[in-house]
This record gives structure tokens, sequence and C-alpha cells, in this order.
DNA sequence: ATTTTTCGTCCATTTTACGGACATAGCATG
DNA sequence: CATGCTATGTCCGTAAAATGGACGAAAAAT
């Protein structure tokens, strides 16, 4: 399979036995598997359900836009159905997905959800440090705090919420993500958020001066603008392409973070985001 | 097919039309589908898949657990690999879930993940009241945070952040959950949980009072134990069974949660509740 | 090196799934 | 409230897709 072999489909002329002329492997010409139609359509169907799952689907949406015929489709929602991987309004009619979907993605989260993958390194991180880590990923042009385990070092600085959303560059981790991209993505990162970077007390001009010095050292850190005395170190996440989309930070009161300790613990966060790249990367 | 082929392989006689003599419904005698066999044979081999997700599972195990043939079994799981449903490991060849069956779960979780059907409710309450709303869930014995919304109030209490976990009966949501469960099933919980009360300051004699309390005003409502001067309210949320699992509660200082405000609140977090049990009964 | 176990593939057979045609429900419009 | 119009749901003869017995190859165990 894979590569696209001689086009000409054999016409096998002498008809004794009626059916089947085509040599069948377990790939056709085209490297289609074969055997797996139905399912292939199921998954199909799946897919094109997911992709308008706010809204829902009707039967003949769901027909056009996969080009299967309306009986085939709806034979096969009625078994998907009833398997619970997708629904069906029962006063529109039209389809969602189900909550078998929903489950086995819980199922299949710790391989691949981001925040369950990260997590023994940040455990690890807090307990090594005492100090309180940041997971952080990117979304569009803004960062969003996604997970945060605490250490136990009794003085905890002013925290990031889960959930939190703040422009690209505010928070620590969030600057390590920027210094990570492509020169130019920086800049139009800046400029797009130039406006909203006021309110944080973030200058756009320092963050360009700030990215590059994380470059040249191989982490952000930062003093927090709006909170004197609060010191943080970041290391981005990069993924399979090697497009850093989250990362990994701690923080900490300034007199907890001499210039020897920021280098224990970049080096710390540097280790455990490549642990959590690998996993990433093969997936397994 | 689908049960034990009979040795004979049935020549055929009198060939007219040679096939199809058992009448074809959409259903079949038993009430199952027809015209899908292999759609719900992936299916199930996706559930027995799901079920060992931790450990992986072999060809061979799978073959056996659903009584399909291997070549059925690879064919199917060489198609699903194929569409990222399942993830075969290239070392010990055991099959995972994969990432689309990651990314199906996150596209179907508003839906059905209660963290993201209660948000909105949550939000509301937070607005009306000013203070801090919690989501917590039943997990076992324990009670887990799984998620906090703040208010406006600037005068926060101690907040339960999300992710801990405690014994059931110890926060103010865990008592009304606890609260609406069957009296023997409170009577085994506080059993069970005794010796691990003392650490949360709670005693395990008056946890049942409480919670007797809490049933006749429908509500749970407490004093904060451990802090003076916290004073908070909650109410359960049920399954389809009736069965409680999650609650909703609201915290503050005491001299914010007047009687009368108290009364507001337990009315809002009822509505609140009733809503998100809607949304989770019918799934539409 | 040899046996045993498991994975992967082939291909003739026939059962399964396909889809044209029809039936029925919902919903505007004349 | 018929009447067309559009959508969902179902039937069933046919043909193509999936099945599974058999075999080969690759690991793993002995």
């Amino acid at each position: 399979m894979a590569f696209a072999p001689s086009s000409t489909p054999d016409p096998s002329p002498n008809t004794v036995n009626a059916q089947a002329t085509a040599t069948r492997k377990s790939a056709d010409e085209s490297g289609r598997l074969t055997g797996t139609q139905s399912i292939e359509r199921a998954l199909l169907l799946l897919r094109e359900i997911a992709a308008h799952n706010r809204t829902g689907s009707r039967l003949l949406d769901l027909a056009t836009r996969t080009s299967l015929q309306r009986p085939t489709v709806h034979r096969m929602l009625k078994c998907l159905a009833h398997e619970g991987m997708v629904q069906q309004d029962p006063d529109t009619h039209r389809y969602y997905l189900g909550s078998m979907a929903f489950e086995l993605g819980l199922t299949a989260a710790p391989r691949f959800n981001l925040r369950e993958i990260a997590h023994p390194g940040m455990v690890r991180i807090a307990e090594a440090t005492g100090d309180t880590v940041f997971l952080t990923q990117r979304s569009g042009l803004d960062a969003v705090c996604i997970d945060r385990h605490e250490g136990t070092f009794p003085i905890k600085t002013f925290t990031l919420d889960i959930g939190m959303r703040r422009p690209l560059g505010v928070g620590t981790g969030s600057l390590a993500i920027v210094a990570a991209l492509p020169e130019e993505e920086i800049q139009t990162i800046i400029n797009s958020n130039q406006p909203r970077y006021e309110e944080y007390g973030v200058a756009g001009g320092t963050l360009l001066t700030q990215a590059k010095k994380a470059q040249k050292l191989g982490y952000s850190i930062r003093e927090a603008p709006t909170l004197a005395g609060v010191r943080s170190v970041g290391h981005s996440i990069k993924n399979q392409s090697g497009v850093p989309f989250a990362a990994l930070s701690v923080s900490t009161i300034s007199s907890r973070m001499t210039e020897k300790r920021v280098l224990e613990i970049a080096q710390l966060l540097k280790n455990e985001a490549r642990l959590i790249e690998r996993q990433l990367n093969n997936g397994m």
C-alpha cells in the first residue's frame, strides 16, 4: 500500500466465475483498505457529526456531506445511536455525538490529554521545589492556565487560577511559548495583542526584549509586573512538529528565587518538558 | 452466521435463487439490528479495548473476548488504527484507544461533562450572590471539587481547590450528597470514613445529625468546622436514577450569610441543580 | 536450534450491506 | 384542510463487501 501501482484494472476475460474479477489484496490500487467499507463509512459519519456537534446534523445533510446514500446513512446512524455513539434529538431529529463517544474519550484521555500527561511531572517539580507549578496552554492569541499544582512552601504567591485566560506573553509560561515561536509570529502576536497588554501591566515593547532574553537562556524568567517580590521561571513544551503550544512554569517569592536556584529550576522544567514531549510525540 | 458454524457448507440445492430464504426486516426476530454487523463488531471492539486501555490489548485476547475470528478482528483493527480510533504500540503490538477517540470525546463533552453542563449555572449563581460557587462530585467514599467559580465580593473565604479530594461528608456540597442518599448508605459511609474525619475537624457523630437536618431543609448548611466565620450552603445534583452524585455549594463569610440570605441561596442552588439534572436526564 | 505462540495475510465463498423504490411523518403554502 | 414539498424511516432483491479457514511469517518460549 501507500504507493500507487499499475493503473490497469485487469479486466480478466474468460469469465467462468462471474464474480470478483479484480484481485483482492488487503489494500486496493489507491492504497485504501479493503474489507472495512462500512467501518470507514461509520467513522466518516462520526467525524462529520463531530464537526457540527454544536448545531447537530440532519440525516440529509450527513448524506450529502459524506456522499453516501440516505438509506445507508440512516441504517448506520440507527446502529450508532443504538450503541450510544450518537444521539438523536427526538424532537428535531438531529444527530449529535453520544455518551459512548464521551466515555471513550475519557478512557483515552490519559494518553492524549496534556493535563493528564503532564500531571506526574508537575507533582515532581512541586515536590522538588516546594513551590507552585503551572501548566499553560496556548489558545489562539491567548494562553490559558490548564493546571496548577501547589508545593509545600507555606508562603504562596498570587496564583493563577485554572481556566484563567490572558493574552499571550503576559504570564511567564506564556512568555516561554512566545519566545519559542518563529521570529515573525512573535511580532504578529505582540502587534495583535498590543492594546490588551496595558491592563496586565506589560509593555509590548519590553515583551520582545524579554522574549529574546528567553531565547538566549532557553527558559523564560520574569518578575511579576503587577506584584513586586514574585519571580517566575518557565519552559515551553513543543508538539510533534516542534511548534510550542504549552509551557510549564514555577512561581515563588523573589527571596527564594536566587540566581543559582533559577538555573536549577530551569533545568528541572526542561527535563520534565522533554519527558512530556516524548510522550506526545509517539503517543505510545 | 455469528453462531457456531455447522460443518456442512450447505451446497445450495435447486439453485434458481440460491440465496436468502429468511425474511429480512430492519430487525431480526431477537430485536437485533440488521445491515450493521460490522459496525456493531467494531464498536464492540472499541468497548473491549477501552475496558483494558491501561494495559492495552493483544489481538488474540480481543478475538477471544469478543468471540470474533482473529482475521476479522485484525482487519477491523487495521482500519480503526488507520483512522486513528485505535493505536497500536509498534513494539508490543498491543492496541489502545487512539487520538480520534480522545477528540470525539472532547467534542461530545459539552453535552455530557458535568463541569461543562454546570458551568453556566455556576456563573449565574456567582453573579447573583457575589460569592464563590463550588461544584463537587462524589468519587467512591470521597468527594472531589471539580470546579469553582469566584464571585465579585472582595473578601474570599478559604477556597477549596479544584481537584481537592476529601472524605464524603466533610464539605458542605459533600454533605448535601450524603444527605440525599438512602439511610443505610449514609450509615455505611460514615462508618467507613470514621477514622478519616478527625483530621478534617468533623465528628462522625454530628455528621449524621447534620445530614438529617439537611434532609429536612432540602439543602445542606454548615459553619466551616476548621474556619470560624465561614458559612456554606449546598444542594445535591441527582442522576437519571435519582441517585445523588454531585452538588453545588456557595461559601462566604458568616456576616453575609443571614438566615434570609441562606434561604435565597438555597432556592437559587435548587433551581440550578434542577436545570443541570434536566440536561443530564434526557441528554438532549 | 526447535517448538510454540501470536501476528499478519490471502482468497473463495456467501452473508452482509447496499441503495433504488416506496411509505410515512412533518410542515409550509394555496 | 387539502396539497404539494421536504424530510425521515423502511423494505427487499441484488451484488459487492466482509467473512473466516488456511497458510506463512515473525516473535517468544523452551
